[in-house]
DNA sequence: TATTAATTATTAATATATTAACTAAAATGA
DNA sequence: TCATTTTAGTTAATATATTAATAATTAATA
């Protein structure tokens, strides 16, 4: 591996470092947490969702997602309700609170979003988004599950 | 913000996600997390690092590096030096055991990331890291220290 | 030089990530 | 129908991230 800063790995965290603390200092103001936003992000968009999809959404691991919504629920957030078709599911809604967030968070993220990306040319944005589109799609043979006819 | 799961942050969360599991169960199979393989990677090509530095080429928040240099040392993989000349400052090092590890782990990391790199085309992958440098490098505001002449 | 400011490492409190294991419920198949 | 397998959610143990605060040193400055 050539050299271990300018890796994939280390070039992604680097990134993110860079990128993602103009997001958290909005997300501290209205006392939520990265993943806090990014569940109540989904939740924004759907009446209510399974919590396995809420997962999948968010990318925040299914054991992580406990203690999330736990803390949403307990802030008045966001609520949970078992389904009647298929006990082993729980669906997940923000709160009339959890609802009144949106308007007043996603303006300044919006915007903070908006100036990030001005703050580089748009090509190389979208080449950018279209490398880590094609990087993300690249399975991993050993964590995949049996493909059919395979 | 457009498609909040085709947002910057969300893709290079999902990148790292597609990505980094190869290379963990690498990790694992010697004992090691990915935070512990990180510093081992610095160590291995200095004879002894201050912390501060670690922390800078590792992308681990000092906070965090305490408690994963505490578990190098327990295990016997590194160790800590307090400076003579400037006491403020903790060299850090890898013991023999800690260096052996190198010819054991590495070909298996240059393998998985040929492998992983050889899965994109050449062209898509320089895009991606030019992308991704450019993007590290816009810095935030208000999270720089005052600028000189400023 | 006495004081103030800055730097390095650390601790503390809380929130998440990672991995494995476990429970309950539903789907599958002999 | 009964045993087996799968799925969804959770718990548990350990490691790390985030943010603020603190101790010890050193640098900077009036």
């Amino acid at each position: 591996m050539q050299e271990f800063s300018r890796s994939l790995p280390m070039m992604l965290y680097r990134t993110l470092d860079a990128v993602m603390p103009r997001f958290r200092r909005i997300f501290n103001e209205f006392g939520l947490t990265e993943q806090q936003w990014r569940v109540l992000r989904v939740l924004w968009q759907y009446e209510q969702i399974p919590s396995k999809e809420l997962a999948d959404l968010t990318l925040i691991p299914a054991p992580s997602l406990v203690g999330v919504l736990d803390r949403l629920t307990k802030n008045g957030l966001a609520g949970r309700r078992r389904s009647d078709a298929d006990r082993r599911i729980v669906f997940v809604h923000a709160t009339r609170r959890g609802q009144a967030l949106e308007s007043k968070v996603m303006p300044l993220v919006d915007k903070a979003y908006a100036e990030l990306r001005s703050s580089v040319d748009a090509k190389s944005w979208g080449a950018l988004i279209d490398g880590l589109e094609q990087i993300s799609s690249v399975d991993d043979e050993a964590s995949e599950k049996p493909a059919v006819n395979q």
